[in-house]
DNA sequence: CAAGAGATCATCT
DNA sequence: GATGATCTCTTGA
């Protein structure tokens, strides 16, 4: 039951997004706790990758993943779906990685009576949806990850197998579209479903 | 089961 | 004024 420190986002990337693999995503809410067995991620990588938000340059939304790495950079998508990516990197460098399917493990009548449904393979398997499920919205957004409101914890769980896959949602991206930065525990039911 | 549409708004042009 | 790092529901085979 270990806290993931800064300097584990510190590190580039693409390794973040990896090793964030098996870790747990905690959750604490006046309503309770809700946990989650990350399966899936996508890293968002500098100026220079156009499906990342900083590739249009430093404005008041991107200013978070200009910053310093370990803290929470959430966004709203489409009007209605909050995303959340953990900002990695030094100071400056632009970069993050989003969170896009987790494995329900404690708090899951919470998940379930906020996203309104039970089964747990439709609970948390996508950005949005486990955003809603583990009350995570835009008043999150700076939030630093190494206190006690959203956090990453090792739980001592060997690296899992992965695969790698080009990122979804992003074929306005050009070159950058094919790149193989999505991360996704091999052969687990939990991930996001394309 | 697959495909398509609609929901809905902050952000940037 | 256009556009999403999405999801759910409806339609039709």
């Amino acid at each position: 039951m270990l806290k993931l420190q800064r300097t584990f986002y510190e590190q580039p990337t693409l390794q973040v997004a990896q090793q964030l693999l098996g870790k747990y995503l905690v959750r604490r809410h006046p309503d309770g706790l809700t946990v989650g067995r990350i399966v899936e991620t996508e890293a968002y990588i500098g100026t220079e990758d156009k499906a990342c938000h900083a590739s249009r340059g430093r404005t008041p939304r991107t200013e978070v993943m200009f910053g310093p790495p370990g803290y929470a950079y959430v966004y709203l998508i489409y009007g209605m779906y909050d995303c959340l990516n953990l900002v990695t990197e030094a100071a400056d460098y632009p970069a993050a990685v989003l969170i896009r399917a987790v494995e329900p493990r404690e708090g899951i009548e919470l998940m379930q009576a906020r996203r309104g449904i039970d089964k747990l393979l439709n609970l948390t398997s996508g950005p949005g949806k486990l955003c809603r499920a583990f009350a995570i919205d835009r008043t999150l957004n700076g939030g630093d990850l190494c206190g006690g409101v959203l956090y990453v914890e090792d739980r001592g769980e060997p690296s899992p197998s992965y695969v790698t896959q080009p990122r979804v949602g992003v074929d306005y991206a050009d070159a950058w579209k094919h790149k193989p930065w999505r991360f996704l525990i091999r052969d687990s039911e939990f991930v996001s479903s394309p």
